[in-house]
DNA sequence: CACCAGGCAAGTA
DNA sequence: TACTTGCATGGT
């Protein structure tokens, strides 16, 4: 198992390079755009962060102060607008009543801590406390999403019914514990599920990591 | 036209 | 605990 998941990511590597993740000019940005990718196309994020730039409203501050119809109005283009509106201002709530809206201030915690403060709150599940410790604090924690478990799954590392846990301790375990190592790895799944691990791909053999399975779900 | 995209929470049994 | 449903725009 260690020499495979090392191998997939020496693989991957080869194949893609570099992604380059996360885009995002401060801390608070990623947080943002972690919470607005939920379940939805990167594209549409960044449009939807546009706007909130435009409007000078990408800071702690100005997002606590826009009211929920404003924001909503603003990211309407990231889908399920009023739902991550609220989930901003739940966010918000969180670091002006317990952090002094720093930023600084919550990401000081532990990285155990921190995750059990963002997962406390509403609209913040594992994927996307997992994002924000690993992509906004630099902490070594790997992501699972959709496409991680759909490439494990075919490959047969994992049942189709694996839980978020799971899978996150096979790679925990597997490889070096390095946020660098992490956050490429994540991104060349994501990268790899977009391009050409889908359901029902045709493209399924010009997997570079040799896939067999075809069918998931 | 159908299906998908870097999930989560609330409701039900 | 395990399953279902609502949320919603934009690209292919």
């Amino acid at each position: 198992m260690k020499v495979r998941l090392n191998y997939f990511y020496r693989k991957l590597y080869a194949q893609f390079g570099r992604q380059h993740w996360w885009p995002g000019e401060s801390h608070f940005e990623v947080v943002v755009g972690a919470i607005l990718t939920q379940n939805t196309n990167w594209n549409n994020v960044e449009r939807a962060i546009n706007n909130l730039k435009q409007e000078n409203l990408l800071n702690p501050r100005a997002l606590y102060r826009a009211s929920a119809k404003r924001l909503a109005l603003l990211i309407k283009p990231s889908g399920y607008y009023n739902l991550k509106a609220k989930r901003l201002k739940s966010f918000l709530t969180v670091l002006f009543n317990d952090y002094q809206g720093k930023i600084k201030n919550l990401f000081n915690l532990s990285t155990p801590r921190l995750r059990q403060v963002l997962l406390g709150i509403n609209g913040i599940g594992p994927e996307t406390a997992d994002s924000i410790l690993l992509y906004a604090a630099a902490r070594p924690v790997f992501v699972v999403d959709a496409y991680t478990k759909r490439i494990l799954f075919r490959q047969r590392l994992i049942k189709r019914d694996a839980s978020y846990g799971q899978v996150q301790g096979l790679f925990i375990k597997n490889l070096k514990r390095d946020t660098r190592l992490f956050n490429e790895y994540h991104a060349l799944l994501v990268r790899l599920g977009k391009e050409i691990c889908r359901k029902n791909n045709p493209k399924c053999k010009l997997c570079p990591l040799g896939c067999r399975q075809k069918s998931f779900k």
